[in-house]
DNA sequence: CGGCATCCGAATGGATACTG
DNA sequence: CAGTATCCATTCGGATGCCG
């Protein structure tokens, strides 16, 4: 059986396709409309939250902060307090995080190859 | 500079963190709810509406139809009548589809391998 | 079969103000 | 700096009914 196959039953035996599996959960929780992004803002590095507010344009704080939570949850990445006074936290990607950011980065490397076919359609 | 970096300013100009960009747009569509999970179930074969409906477990009539259109508009799908009477229809990946579907089943496969490690965070 | 139109409650998400 | 709390508008999304 080809390795890259994401039909139903994978050999891991999780499937998204099915509502309750989890994970689709975890579908649902990268793919959401700030996850991505925040995943793939700490790809490269580990950020303070504004920095990552800062970069990721158009988030709001409440988003972000909620976003980060869920990513935290889940074991993507990690909060850690660096300093109390002035408060600084910095946030980084776990390995499972790495895994699903470096996968997310080649997802938007796609849409930015075919983006030009997209505005094109868009157009017409 | 590494091809698969999906820094700001790629090489054709386009950038996900910019809240503008159109490619922001392309990557919200692709990522939301059921247009990753419509993109990957179209990936292996082209689909009828009613299979597409049975095979992804939760979308409603409404969401399906929806999740279409915008995935139309896009360019990275077509749709097509194959009969009038019973009326039959065929969505079918374009070139641009087949390459974020392609990406969106490494995405989902990445998912698949890392759940064991978010269910544990979970249930922690 | 493959939709669209409408209604309506629930969830999402932004702006603003406030706190340790 | 790094959030939390509140309010409010928009959107989501299921149910129902109808149509070609």
């Amino acid at each position: 059986m080809d390795p890259s196959d994401a039909t139903p039953s994978a050999e891991l035996g999780f499937d998204v396709f099915a509502a309750r599996c989890t994970s689709r959960a975890t579908m649902e929780t990268i793919t959401s409309r700030w996850g991505a992004l925040t995943l793939a803002a700490l790809a490269d590095t580990p950020m303070r939250f504004g920095e990552l507010r800062r970069r990721i344009g158009g988030v709001s704080e409440k988003m972000l902060s909620q976003t980060l939570k869920q990513l935290e949850a889940g074991g993507l990445l990690t909060r850690t307090v660096v300093s109390e006074t002035p408060l600084a936290v910095e946030y980084a990607l776990t390995d499972a995080g790495q895994q699903v950011a470096a996968a997310i980065m080649a997802l938007i490397d796609t849409v930015y190859r075919v983006q030009p076919a997209v505005d094109e359609a868009r157009s017409a």
